[in-house]
DNA sequence: CGCGTTCCATAGGGTACCCTATGGTGAAAT
DNA sequence: ATTTCACCATAGGGTACCCTATGGAACGCG
């Protein structure tokens, strides 16, 4: 195992770049000639990396399984038993995004759109999450099937959210939380957490210690 | 202004292939050769009807805003006063699919992420959408914020729902229906419409005579 | 130093696509 | 019957991209 030249690039510096072309303009874009001119080298680089094309969309698809499904179910897991905290948690890492990435999310989602493969991927981890949320919503009272419906509407809701791209400063998003809460959750949320700063603290407490 | 030879294809047929192309492949499979070869045609033939490619882009972008965001419209019209027949002729609309295409629209907004043109088209119609929803709410008696957050609950996610392209059955979403609407209008809805027909009816009531 | 490994450059064949130019065909108008 | 118009075919130049083959520079190792 020798050293890599200094200044080489290695395969993870093609897939961050393959991931900036996925966010920015879709699969169809993640092209080899073009993506060799933005990392400033030419395309007989990129074949010693990767076997071709599919190859460099299928290290595209691992990175973004392991960079951005984790995260949540990370946040519950340090939350602790209490489930408004859970939820606080599981908010925060879409709020705060700490160590998940909408926009990458999003277009991973435009892109399974077009491929089997890449659809029964996310759809796996979809109903992973649901799952995660049905779990807290029976943590706070609900049964069966109203549990699993405030899961889902809460999951859909902020898929549909992303996929709108909706422009909005964090603490218009931390300030309208406990409205959001008090819907979803059919509990009452806006006495305890009445400001702005009530609500990161609740969100930032169930984060694991990396992010604190 | 003759008339077209018998069997020949018009400026809407191109649109309308295109519009299947864009559906299951995004716009960036919305090409010339491919959509010539689909028709039976060479490409010569496109540039007879538009001036380019983006031509026919701008075309299908026209010929969304008006299949798709015209129906929720006037179901609400033509429900009446009643908040209670508009939620239910809205959500007829997107469940029982009358006039409008969810896959359309989806691929619509993934086409907006990559077009600041087709984005700010996008983001007038929901937030036109969204108005329409907050006077339903109001109606229900929440106001201001509260309205509003509800609305874009509601909205969102829908768009979610169809962005995770959610394979259920119609019966079932009729079924769901009522339980969706007491979490999102906060009322009770389960009791006055204990069955699928029920649900089905209620959304019918607000269709426009053309759908009778 | 000489050698192998790692990474990149150069060169080029093959394909898909955009678009133009021009000519052809059948139906409608005169 | 001839002309005109609507629609399509043919041919081809130009570009972008995929991928292969091969050689070369930098670096670590014996």
């Amino acid at each position: 195992m020798r050293k890599s030249p200094a200044g080489a690039l290695s395969r993870a510096d093609w897939i961050a770049g393959a991931r900036k072309l996925l966010i920015k303009s879709g699969i169809a874009a993640v092209k080899v000639e073009p993506l060799a001119l933005r990392l400033k080298v030419t395309p007989g680089s990129f074949y010693w990396h990767f076997k071709g094309r599919d190859d460099l969309h299928n290290a595209l698809l691992d990175d973004w399984y392991e960079a951005n499904t984790a995260s949540l179910h990370h946040a519950v897991e340090a939350a602790g038993p209490d489930p408004r905290r859970q939820y606080m948690a599981f908010f925060g890492v879409w709020v705060l995004e700490i160590g998940f990435d909408p926009a990458y999310d999003s277009a991973i989602r435009d892109w399974a759109k077009t491929s089997r493969k890449v659809a029964s991927r996310v759809q796996a981890v979809d109903a992973n999450v649901i799952a995660l949320l049905t779990g807290i919503f029976e943590r706070f009272g609900y049964q069966g099937l109203e549990a699993a419906i405030r899961a889902r509407i809460t999951y859909y809701h902020q898929i549909g959210y992303y996929a709108l791209d909706v422009k909005e400063e964090q603490d218009r998003r931390l300030e309208l939380g406990p409205y959001y809460a008090e819907v979803l959750t059919g509990l009452s949320w806006r006495q305890d957490y009445s400001t702005t700063e009530d609500v990161r603290m609740a969100m930032l407490a169930g984060q694991p210690k990396t992010a604190a």
